[in-house]
DNA sequence: ATAAGATTCAAACGATCGTTTCATGCCCTG
DNA sequence: CAGGGCATGAAACGATCGTTTGAATCTTAT
């Protein structure tokens, strides 16, 4: 399935995000992964402990850059003058569905990441939240100083409907096939162009 | 778990209903939804035939009335002369709303329709198909009627959205505490016009 | 009351799960 | 070249999975 050249802790984590995407994550087996992986079944344990653990590392590999870009699209936003709402969520969209347009295997990643939303697996919350909380802080608080006349339970019950919304969206994006003739780079910014008025009118609503 | 005066069948769906909601169809067993039920392990294979089965009956119970009134409440707005979007959406909304806040097991049942949405589980899908996608196509038609400058495959695509937002938003909504003094009755019609107005905002956009 | 049918039960089936063990191969440094 | 540490290999562990079996029990009708 995957070239030989790459490490061995990489074409595992490329195979667990792909069938974690494609069946769940109880229901793609370590055999299953490490058949994809072509290494031995034993490896999964040898290099990150359990099943468990290799779970938290496959988010980790892509959460790290994504948020890393995210946080830096709203400080660029956050510098200028005057934002609007679509500005914010831009700096929040993009670099997701850059991922997800990825021809390597980022689509299989946000899919992954909805079923993480799906799931309310205890253990897996609390992983997210401890490594990732701060960065919906950072846009909640902007998101709060463009959206000056919503009380705070409001906010975070809007912003919970669209990042699921946007999330279960740019899950189903890969699939999407774009207009003959239009260049990705033209097709991914239709896409967020689209992502973006429709949750900016979801948050303005009301 | 569950009171020994209903059925055997009826107490294996309602506990098949709540685990699947909590740990997804491949992560809750037949020892844990039998055990819940106060059944016998083969109680299931002798009722449902198979596991897979099973996931089909506890979506067919809930599915067959909650379109039931999706479609009543849809051929009662197209009777009206005139209907707006967000009648159109209410028709989907208020019935799925209602059932996301009994306080029976409806609350589980939509986070397991979450769960679906998810899954791309090809077999869960088709039995989705076959079953309820007249349902679909009638609201398309109507969404159709009322956003008349908008492409058909642009419709559909944005209703992808909506429908996913919903189904999410919904499934989280059983969490979601009502304000202290604010009657069952109230606090489920603002909720539903908030998703309504969010899906209405989101899909006229652009 | 008794035969016939429907349902429940304990027990076991083979398959597959995550994990562990230990032997073997590899590369690198001394 | 010898040896120590990391990586991989085949094989097996006990646990749990969905499913099946056949006897026990309950229900129903004649």
């Amino acid at each position: 399935m995957n070239a030989p050249h790459f490490s061995t802790k990489q074409r595992i984590l490329d195979s667990a995000e792909s069938l974690f995407a494609r069946h769940g994550f109880a229901g793609a087996s370590l055999r299953q992964v490490t058949a994809s992986a072509n290494v031995n079944l034993a490896a999964v344990n040898y290099h990150f402990g359990s099943k468990e653990n290799l779970i938290n590392e496959v988010f980790r590999r892509r959460l790290d850059s994504l948020n890393e870009e995210r946080l830096s699209a709203l400080a660029a936003v956050l510098k200028k003058s005057k934002f609007s709402i679509e500005d914010v969520l831009g700096a929040f969209v993009r670099p997701a569905l850059a991922l997800s347009l990825a021809d390597d295997g980022g689509a299989g990643f946000v899919r992954v990441l909805a079923r993480a939303f799906a799931e309310h697996n205890e253990r897996l919350r609390k992983f997210l939240h401890d490594n990732y909380s701060h960065v919906l802080k950072q846009f909640a608080m902007a998101f709060a100083q463009v959206l000056p006349g919503l009380d705070k339970q409001e906010l975070y019950w809007r912003l919970d409907i669209v990042s699921g919304a946007l999330t279960y969206a740019m899950a189903d994006f890969g699939v999407i096939k774009r207009a003959a003739g239009m260049s990705e780079q033209r097709h991914r910014e239709m896409a967020a162009e689209h992502l973006i008025a429709f949750a900016a009118a979801g948050l303005r609503a009301g």
